[in-house]
DNA sequence: CAGTGGTCTAGACCACCAC
DNA sequence: TGGTGGTCTAGACCACTGC
C-alpha cells in the first residue's frame, strides 16, 4: 500500500523549488525571482507562493527581506560536538570551542560578551544549581555570531560564593576561559548533563537570531558538576534549530 | 530599547488560546470550538482562525481532525536519557529503555517489530558502520506507541558477519534485548556516539507518527562500538520533536 | 515612488466524519 | 446531509527598501 494522495500545492510548489535550488539554479546568496513572478511561473496565487517560501522559510532555506527579496541562505550547518568542546585542546585552539567549531568549517567567528555580573538566579537556573530562586549567582552572557551572522545565545550561570573575587567576573577569563578559572577555584567540572528542547523562539530570541516566528531553536540546558558531585555551572544555549548539528559520544559506564 | 511592535494577529489569537489552554479553559483531550465560532469569538476570518490554530498544532499542542474537531493534545513530554538507557539495570527492568521512559510517566509503552531480517545496507547506515554501500546487513525496524499513540521509529542495522546465525535475527532478542546478545557475539558495546538533526518529517514518517507536515522530527543516528573501536550497531530514530526532550550525561575525558 | 514581502478578508470548493 | 477542518484565490492594505 502506497500513498496515492497528492501533497497540497504549495507543498508541491516548495519542492520544486527546493529542487531548484539544489541543483544550482539558485546559488547561496542569490536572489529568487519575487513572488508575483513565481506565482505566474508556477500557475498558482501570490498567497500560495508566500506560503511555500514560509516552508522553505521554516527550514533554513531560504531568507526572505521585506522590500527587497528572498534570497538562498548561505551558511551552512554548524556542528556542535559536545563530547570534545569542554576538552583543554580544543578550548585552547582558539578563544573556545564554539571558534573551533567555526573555523572547521570555514566560517568567521565572532563572540561578544553582553553581560557580565551578579544577579539573582532565574528559576531554571536555580533549580539545576540546586539553589533557591534568586540566590545571587554570577551570570556570563554570550552572543555569538557566524560571518556576522548570529547564531547563538549562551547564559553561564554560576554560584556566587564560587565566582566572587575571582577572574570568572572579568571581561575576559584568560587561557582556558571559564573552565579553567572553576579549575582554579578548586571546582573543576568533571562531569556533563545536558537536556534539549527545541520549541519556537520568543520575541527577543527572534529578534536577536533573526528569526522568523515559526522556525524552532534548540535550547541546550548544560550542568557542570564537580569532583563532589556539585553543579558548579550552568549554561542555557539558545540556536536555530536549522543551523546546528549536535553531536554526543560517551562510554558505557 | 523594548520591542514596541504588535505581533502580527494570528500569533495574538494563538498565544490567546495557548493560554486559555494552559488555563484550564479547555482540558487535555477536550474538543475546541468549531473554527467559525473562534473566529466570530476573537473577531477574525475563519483563514486567521486556521492559521493560528496551526502554529499550535505545529508546536504539538492541538490536534485538528477533519470531520470531527480540534483537540487539545494529551500526551505529556517523554523525557530519553541517552546515558541509562543502554545500562543493564533499566533495559531489563521491562522489556528495554523505551519501555521504562513511558511507565515513568504513567504511559502504556506498546513496540512492534515490523520488520527483521538481511537488507543492503542504506547509505547512511554503511557509512556509519564503515562498510559499502549495498552491504549486506541485518535489519531490526520497530514502531513505538504511547497509549496507542506512535511516538516513534527505530531502525537498528548489524554487520552482517556478526548478526548472521545469532538470535539477532530472531522475532524476540531475550533477556537483555539485542545489546546483550551483541555480548554473547564478542562485540559488547562500549562506547556511544549520537548526532542529533531536526527536520520535517517525511510523507512516510507523517502518515505512521500521525504529524502535521509542518511539525518537527528528531532524527538520532547511534553508533555502538565494541571494545576494539569497531562500530557494530547502527540505529535511526526518528520520532515527533514536540513529544520529546532529549538528556545526555557524560564525563570529561 | 515603485517594488518587495507580510498579513488579512471574503468567499469558495474539497475531503472527511457523524448522524 | 450538515458540520468539520484543509486549501486556494482574488484582492486589499501595510511596512519596508532602494532608487
Amino acid at each position: 500500500m502506497s500513498i496515492q494522495s497528492t501533497p497540497p500545492a504549495y507543498l508541491q510548489v516548495a519542492n520544486r523549488i527546493n529542487a531548484a535550488i539544489a541543483a544550482g539554479e539558485y546559488p547561496p546568496g542569490s536572489k529568487l525571482p519575487a513572488e508575483p513572478e513565481l506565482a505566474e511561473k508556477y500557475g498558482v496565487s501570490r498567497a500560495l507562493i508566500n506560503r511555500a517560501l514560509g516552508v522553505l522559510q521554516s527550514q533554513g532555506l531560504v531568507i526572505p527581506q521585506r522590500g527587497r527579496g528572498t534570497f538562498v541562505n548561505a551558511i551552512p550547518q554548524i556542528i556542535r560536538n559536545a563530547a570534545t568542546r569542554q576538552q583543554r585542546s580544543v578550548r585552547e585552539e582558539g578563544r573556545g570551542a564554539f571558534d573551533a567549531e567555526l573555523r572547521r568549517l570555514g566560517l568567521t567567528p565572532r563572540s561578544e560578551l553582553s553581560q557580565v555580573g551578579q544577579v539573582e538566579a532565574p528559576a531554571q537556573a536555580a533549580e539545576l544549581l540546586g539553589l533557591e530562586v534568586g540566590s545571587p549567582v554570577a551570570i556570563r552572557r554570550r552572543e555569538m555570531f557566524a560571518n556576522d551572522v548570529p547564531v547563538q545565545l549562551a547564559s553561564s550561570y554560576i554560584p556566587w560564593d564560587i565566582a566572587e573575587g575571582t577572574p570568572i567576573l572579568d571581561q575576559d577569563t584568560g587561557q582556558g576561559g571559564l573552565y579553567s578559572r572553576l579549575s582554579d577555584a578548586g571546582h573543576a567540572p568533571v562531569e556533563f548533563e545536558e537536556t534539549i528542547d527545541s520549541r519556537m523562539p520568543t520575541e527577543e530570541e527572534a529578534q536577536f537570531l533573526a528569526m522568523d516566528r515559526e522556525q524552532r531553536v534548540y535550547v541546550i540546558s548544560r550542568v557542570a558538576y564537580d569532583a563532589e558531585q556539585r553543579p558548579v555551572e550552568v549554561c542555557i544555549h539558545v540556536m536555530p534549530a536549522h543551523q546546528w548539528q549536535l553531536k554526543y559520544r560517551w562510554s558505557a559506564s
